[in-house]
DNA sequence: GCGGACTGCTTACCT
DNA sequence: ACAGGTAAGCAGTCCGCG
């Protein structure tokens, strides 16, 4: 494609026209032009700035392949590599052994060997390597069977013994991510097609502002961090692109109401499909059906919304991969899995050819030939993103659940199976899941599109990977292209472990590899004036300042063995500073000193900020995994010492803290990992502590939280703070916890709000008694079974794994899911159960299942109790007390 | 055969 | 497929008990 032809990708051709109801059929679809093969695709010779959103590997010629968006033209473009690079893998043998090796020499993938340098960080030293060029990717690694990676291990000792221990790096590594690697490409930033070559774009204000930011807030940074910090503000202060795209939605015909066909299968009709686009164009396509013959065509729907009704399924599909082609981005929810999937194989089985398909099929992804299929569940399910992004918003991934608490808005509610709906009602049922899935990518000023784009930057992967992958692998990513940039070899996991070992302090929790933080005992109580303070980012404090990372723990010098971290026998390397320490420290300083302030100065346009916001967000998600990764058998340069090298450090730093606070004359409350609880500091004492952090740990200490009282149990990591502006901070409390019973939980919320309230400790007395009569009233009803609705005494808890799984015990909620199991409902894991407890044995019973007559009312009063004890010990109160009087009054 | 002390399993939470 | 630490409830087991 060249540019001269752009305009020929304008959506005016296949736009289209609204179909009246009743008449016509998309047949005549078919025979619009489509979109030209990969082999036109490959004389793009010029384009204009456009962003690196993708990178494959195309089998067909095979080359590596960029997906470059335009944001003018909204249009993907594919560019394929004309620079000759090639898979290739390394390792220890000499370019002879490897010659000697018939099934490597001969294999039809090899093409050639050499003797490279690359830097050994393990052992600080350069050392030759032989390269492994290959024809094609799969023949280095990636095929079940006869990959030169595995040969050499399996045949080497064959031919020449045990002489040495043969070994072969980087052959895991995707062939599209060694071409960014080697290329030093940018994943997400703007590059130009001329006269056929990838070149980056520059931007002379982003330039400008990337050397003002380094001079004005970076000028104390370590000398050694300034590159890293430039390379990271360039890829952060880039603009950022808007993102044209379409939601997609399908239904497909089910004869059983209850079963949704098998995907793979795709035995029955696609029925129904729905687009919603980002510009504002909704459309509804429906299958005119035998089984709806007589019936009304008539779709109440919205002026904007076009409804296109088929004859002919193969047409229908047709359609949809029409605008699969025409969009750059493709949204939709649990699509690799389902609505991408059945596409393929429904398509595949009625008659369409391969090349009409414009879906790449993987083994858990189905990718878009020539967009960026978004499958925001897979994106959603990533634990850092639910907990760090979006603040455990929401619990369960589906798409009800996530727009419900996201966006405050919920799937349409169905009474009958998808098959049983009128035409209407089929259609706006669509409508909704498509319309709610682009509003989850565009809500709060595009903020999901957003993060992807700054992730991509930062983890320099693919978009499709970011969006599907975890937190470990975006860290991965950018490490190994540092190792590359750097010209390190990557090491392999058990070479880190062979040179470092493992770890070697006890945790306190069985089955752990190592000892954690340390959570100091409260001082039960109510306390007014708390100050609570704690180090910015902790952990990534640590490893910068004490320059952690594979290569620096137990280094192989002995001029640095004296380094010792303390609690542990390893020691730091005092020469050179390792890859991860300046890559996190350079990340972590970013946020402190940068983005985060930036994100809150609210002298700045509110778009700026709000692109600030997005990339604190990002970062804190990133940093907020990174001591965590090295601790991780799953992750590729897992180091345990590292790990447990960051937790001793921390522990050492949060102790030294409080015996400095003390010696200030500052009573410690408690802490927990990197935070102190102070009682009643004076401002002075608190600017002394943080300087002698800021002198002595190198590290900021700063006051995060002002508490006007807080109420500490007697247990770690529970309490309750109230705010000077009277909200509250409530942790760990089991009246806050998720699965206790609505019934319950409101009387905690009660107890609350009264203790908002309070201003100061002469109020304390009147708010104690309201706080009985709270406690009394809960007593109260469950005593006299006055509650309004079972559904109020549900606990609600997740199944952790299938039910049939759990062998060792049986837990309450499993017990549930096993009763409905035998009313024929289908559980499986993840599933929320909910039930109540009963007299009768076993005790518990699924809520659906269960008649108020019997509930045991007792085990809710234990309950009650166990949960206000939390907050009455410190309050000075007492359960049996309380519900004491309320005997005595009972009788008057 | 029963009950209390104990351990282990499970979930939800904190940092 | 980031880590360890804490709380809580319940299931299951052990052991004493003439």
């Amino acid at each position: 494609m060249t540019l001269s032809r752009l305009d020929d990708y304008f959506p005016k051709n296949n736009e289209l026209v609204k179909t009246k109801l009743g008449e016509g059929s998309g047949e005549q679809l078919l025979e619009e032009p489509r979109k030209e093969e990969a082999s036109e695709d490959q004389a793009l010779r010029n384009l204009p700035p456009s962003y690196f959103v993708s990178a494959t590997y195309d089998g067909d010629v095979n080359l590596a392949c960029i997906k470059l968006y335009n944001p003018d033209s909204k249009q993907i473009y594919r560019w394929y590599d004309n620079t000759g690079h090639k898979p290739y893998c390394l390792t220890n043998l000499t370019p002879e052994e490897i010659k000697k090796i018939p099934r490597v020499a001969d294999h039809p993938g090899f093409e050639d060997v050499e003797v490279v340098e690359k830097y050994d960080a393990l052992q600080d030293r350069t050392i030759k390597v032989t390269k492994i060029i290959a024809r094609d990717p799969l023949s280095i690694g990636g095929r079940p069977r006869g990959c030169i990676r595995d040969i050499i291990p399996e045949d080497y000792p064959k031919i020449f013994g045990s002489e040495k221990d043969p070994k072969v790096w980087e052959a895991a590594i995707k062939y599209y991510q060694c071409y960014i690697y080697d290329r030093k490409l940018l994943p997400g930033m703007p590059y130009r097609v001329r006269d056929g070559d990838l070149i980056p774009v520059i931007d002379k204000e982003a330039e400008e502002n990337i050397k003002r930011i380094l001079e004005t807030s970076f000028k104390d940074e370590p000398k050694d961090l300034l590159p890293y910090l430039e390379s990271w503000i360039r890829l952060l202060e880039y603009p950022a692109a808007d993102m044209k795209r379409v939601a997609l939605d399908i239904e497909v015909y089910s004869p059983i109401a209850t079963r949704v066909p098998d995907a793979e299968e795709a035995p029955y009709q696609v029925i129904c499909a729905s687009l919603v686009d980002s510009e504002g164009k909704k459309r509804v396509l429906l299958l005119r059906r035998e089984d709806k013959r007589g019936e009304s065509e008539e779709v109440d729907s919205p002026s904007d919304v076009d409804v296109i009704f088929f004859d002919d399924e193969k047409a229908l599909i047709s359609e949809i991969f029409r605008a699969l082609d025409k969009y750059p981005f493709v949204i939709t929810f649990n699509g690799d899995d389902f609505d991408l999937k059945y596409l393929y194989h429904r398509a595949q089985k009625i008659g369409f050819r391969r090349k009409e398909i414009p879906i790449d099929p993987g083994r858990r992804v189905y990718l878009l030939r020539n967009s960026i299929h978004i499958d925001l569940y897979k994106f959603f399910y990533n634990r850092s993103i639910q907990v760090y992004a979006f603040a455990q918003k929401y619990r369960n991934v589906t798409l009800d659940e996530v727009a419900s608490a996201i966006l405050g808005k919920s799937k349409i509610e169905i009474s009958k199976p998808i098959s049983e709906l009128s035409y209407s009602e089929l259609a706006k049922y669509c409508l909704n899941d498509a319309e709610i899935t682009l509003e989850l990518t565009s809500y709060d000023d595009d903020l999901v599109m957003k993060l992807l784009l700054v992730l991509t930057r930062i983890s320099k992967m693919p978009m499709e990977d970011v969006s599907r992958q975890g937190v470990s692998r975006w860290i991965r990513s950018f490490m190994q292209y540092e190792h590359r940039r750097k010209n390190m070899l990557i090491p392999n996991q058990e070479d880190i472990i062979s040179v470092k070992g493992k770890t070697t302090t006890k945790a306190i929790i069985k089955g752990k590899k190592y000892k954690g933080a340390i959570v100091v005992h409260p001082v039960p109580g109510v306390h007014f004036n708390v100050a609570v303070m704690d180090f910015q980012s902790l952990y990534p404090s640590i490893i910068k300042v004490h320059n952690l990372g594979y290569q620096s723990v137990r280094c192989p010098h002995e001029e640095c063995k004296g380094n010792i971290v303390p609690g542990t026998n390893h020691w730091i390397c005092i020469k050179q500073r390792a890859l991860e320490s300046a890559l996190i420290g350079s990340l972590r300083d970013l946020r402190v000193y940068w983005y985060k302030p930036r994100s809150k100065d609210k002298s700045l346009p509110e778009a700026k900020r709000n692109w600030y916001n997005v990339i604190q967000r990002a970062l804190k998600v990133i940093l907020n995994a990174s001591y965590g990764v090295f601790g991780a058998e799953t992750f590729d340069l897992y180091c345990p010492p590292v790990a447990e090298a960051t937790a001793a450090i921390g522990r050492e730093v949060i102790t030294k803290t409080i015996r400095k606070a003390e010696e200030l004359g500052i009573q410690v409350l408690y802490g927990d990992t990197d935070s102190i609880f102070l009682k009643n500091p004076s401002s002075e004492q608190i600017k002394t502590l943080s300087e002698w952090a800021e002198k002595t740990l190198g590290m900021e200490l700063d006051v995060d939280k002002l508490y006007r009282y807080a109420v500490l149990s007697s247990r770690k990591k529970n309490y309750l703070g109230v705010f000077e502006d009277g909200s509250v901070d409530v942790k760990g409390l089991t009246g806050k916890k998720r699965h206790i019973p609505r019934f319950i939980k409101r009387y905690f919320d009660e107890l609350e709000k009264r203790l908002a309230k309070v201003e100061s400790p002469a109020e304390f007395e009147e708010a104690k008694e309201d706080i009985k009569k709270i406690v009394q009233e809960c007593y109260y009803k469950l005593k006299r079974r006055e509650w309004e609705d079972i559904n109020d005494l549900a606990f609600e808890v997740v199944l952790g794994k299938s039910p049939e799984t759990y062998t060792k015990t049986t837990p309450q909620h499993v017990k549930a899911a096993r009763l409905l199991e035998k009313r024929g409902v289908e559980i499986k894991a993840g599933d929320l159960i909910r039930f109540v407890k009963v007299i009768k044995d076993p005790y518990v019973k699924p809520v659906e299942l269960a008649s108020d007559d019997e509930i045991d009312a007792d085990k809710y009063i234990a309950y009650l109790q166990s949960t206000f004890d939390q907050i009455l010990d410190a309050l000075g109160l007492d359960f049996e007390k309380i519900i004491g009087l309320t005997r005595l009054e009972q009788f008057m």
